[in-house]
DNA sequence: GTATAAGCCTGACTAAAGTCAGGTATATGA
DNA sequence: TCATATACCTGACTTTAGTCAGGCTTATAC
């Protein structure tokens, strides 16, 4: 990678943390501990469940539990069991009293006065051009963080990506999606050796996923792409695909296929565009419209 | 301001301190301290001033000595009086020993690490604009960092700002600068209520600055405006321009000149992109070619 | 039903970060 | 020369952040 751009991201880094990060932290904890700021702020006024804060900050379950009983005896929270009945009945939920919406609202404000002490100083022209690149970075930090690992097609997030995905297409689809007239992709299919199933999370959410089957004697064959709303257009399913036909290769594969329907567009494109070959009905997949292939090198 | 552009700012600060400012901590602070860390970093290859030291890490006195004492006690720096003979025998300057150097090589490395862990993720177009849109954030914003106040001519940051200026322009006019064959100007003359005197830092460093003289029943007259090397094109001038211009103003002073050298010539361009027009020549300067007038609203 | 795991909690602890009140030596202005 | 300020230091202290072991309750797999 070249050094010149190691050394601008170096110097991004470090004016930003300067700039934004030191005063974040400063705007946040005005009167009160940063820890316990930062923890009201993410609770924010719906409310949230606790072993998500856990995850979000990066907390010990013990001082998050210290940290809730704080907020709670200085009149802020209420930590009580989650709202839905019939729900994991351990799982608990904190949401923000009268008094901890009114800090929080505060501590939105000063969100937005550190955002405009950036902006203000700025002559309108300039100002219009941080913004536009800061969206751009923004995106792009965004797709630098999703994280993309092989996970076992049993694990609830997982499955969560899978349930998405086929609401997804139900939708898409112009006569929906019943699973039951589809092929179905049995979960041991993308279970090592035989498949391999991934999945891409933001932050510990699920906002993707890919597996691939290694038919024996046969080429490959990719299913399940999925990528969630929010971080489409960021290369993710790009990156899904590099790692898919990455493991058909190592295995001895030659060449991956995949059939999809005619309304997924933007995947038709990327499948192009990653160079596959549209070929042949290989299948009598009963959504599909569309076979493509792709031999690896 | 737009609202639209706030929301962005807060993305780009939530998700930016998220991934770089977390990360930086981290990396940071993988066999020491984080404070330890930080210090050591900052005080650098080259060695670095207590009081430089303390200003750049906003750290009280009593802590940043019992650090030092911490680092040096682990042989990592050694502190002593500064080099110059004849400097303030108070100052000291902290400085690597060879361990130091290897730990600060060590923290440089990480920072290229995570550099890299940003970038690796991404494909190389993406990548590149990247780059592209860090490299503009980041100079727009320390372009937002940049304070312009009204600064004592006497005060020796004002002082260091002035002999930059005549250091700058001695070695671009065409027959060097002696400030003896110059129109001279007084310090008293650049206090309100005879006039302004505006200087420019960025984190406490002087990096621009800009007078007015406002002459009785003429008039005011802008002197002075110099802004330093790796801050130019950010649009400094043309805010000590707008200021000094708001000063004369409110004083009820409805014209505003300035004499200049043609070499100066992004000078020149920024006098009449911010409204000035040539006129014919109102003083004998010995340096002058171009005389400048801008009358206000 | 029983074993095991998950979600949250408390108690006991440590390390890091930061504050404050002086103290010493050097510099500066009258 | 003397009063005052500055740069750095030490000692004594508090707060914040974080860790770890274990406990209780609810869920899940067999």
């Amino acid at each position: 990678m070249s050094s010149e751009f190691i050394a601008t991201v170096r110097r991004f880094n470090r004016t930003v943390t300067q700039r934004v990060g030191a005063l974040d932290d400063q705007y946040m904890s005005r009167d009160r501990p940063l820890a316990q700021a930062r923890l009201l702020w993410e609770i924010g006024p719906g409310g949230t469940e606790v072993a998500s804060l856990r995850a979000r900050l990066g907390l010990d379950s013990g001082y998050l539990s210290r940290l809730l009983r704080t907020l709670e005896s200085d009149g802020l929270v209420t930590v009580g069991p989650a709202g839905q009945a019939g729900g994991d009945g351990r799982v608990r939920v904190a949401a923000l009293t009268e008094a901890g919406r009114a800090e929080w609202a505060e501590l939105d404000e000063r969100s937005d006065e550190l955002a405009r002490s950036i902006l203000e100083p700025l002559s309108g022209q300039r100002r219009e051009r941080l913004v536009a690149a800061m969206a751009e970075v923004e995106r792009l930090l965004v797709s630098s963080m999703v994280v993309i690992e092989p996970c076992s097609p049993g694990d609830p997030r997982a499955r969560a990506a899978v349930r998405a995905y086929a609401r997804e297409i139900a939708q898409r689809f112009d006569d929906g999606f019943d699973p039951a007239l589809s092929r179905p992709v049995r979960d041991e299919d993308l279970v090592p050796p035989a498949g391999l199933f991934l999945l891409a999370t933001l932050n510990g959410e699920p906002v993707g996923c890919g597996a691939i089957k290694l038919h024996a004697g046969a080429p490959a064959e990719i299913k399940r792409v999925w990528v969630s709303d929010g971080v489409r257009g960021l290369g993710i399913g790009r990156r899904l695909l590099d790692q898919l036909e990455g493991h058909a290769a190592e295995g001895g594969w030659t060449a991956v296929r995949l059939d999809t329907n005619r309304n997924l567009t933007e995947a038709i494109a990327m499948y192009r565009a990653a160079g596959y070959r549209e070929i042949e009905p290989y299948n009598t997949e009963r959504y599909a419209h569309h076979w493509f292939e792709k031999r690896l090198r």
